[in-house]
DNA sequence: AGCATGACGATCG
DNA sequence: GCGATCGCCATGC
């Protein structure tokens, strides 16, 4: 393991940049990945944190596939538009076929 | 330094 | 099956 609650946030940015286009994960799958077990709020906190980097913050969503963070987008539509552009199909602000497009960050946890 | 909140998740009731 | 509450870590006031 490398740098893990030093910079939690870095963590958490490179975790996302590292999201495969066309794929999705979830907050809580990303906290799990870094140890942070149910601090799923940490990761949607440093997503609001993100936008000062590159981070395809749009390539992650709720447990459910449900766009809830579009609307701290530029434009609320921003989110959908993006994820259907990389292929992902949003329709009434949840993913479609979510588990398919669903993306395990656990399957890096080692890369990192 | 302590209280309240947040783009969530899971469990309890 | 649905509603409410706690937990998680970090940031803001």
């Amino acid at each position: 393991m490398k740098s893990n609650k030093e910079n939690l946030y870095a963590t958490i940015y490179e975790l996302v940049r590292l999201i495969p286009e066309g794929r999705v994960t979830t907050y809580g799958s990303i906290a799990k990945a870094l140890g942070l077990g149910s601090g799923a709020r940490v990761v949607g906190f440093a997503m609001n944190a993100s936008h000062t980097e590159n981070v395809p913050a749009h390539r992650v969503v709720n447990r459910n596939g449900q766009l809830t963070g579009k609307h701290h987008f530029p434009t609320p539509t921003a989110m959908e538009t993006l994820l259907k552009a990389e292929g992902v199909n949003v329709e009434n602000d949840q993913i479609v076929d979510f588990e398919k497009h669903f993306w395990d960050p656990a399957s890096l946890e080692g890369e990192i």
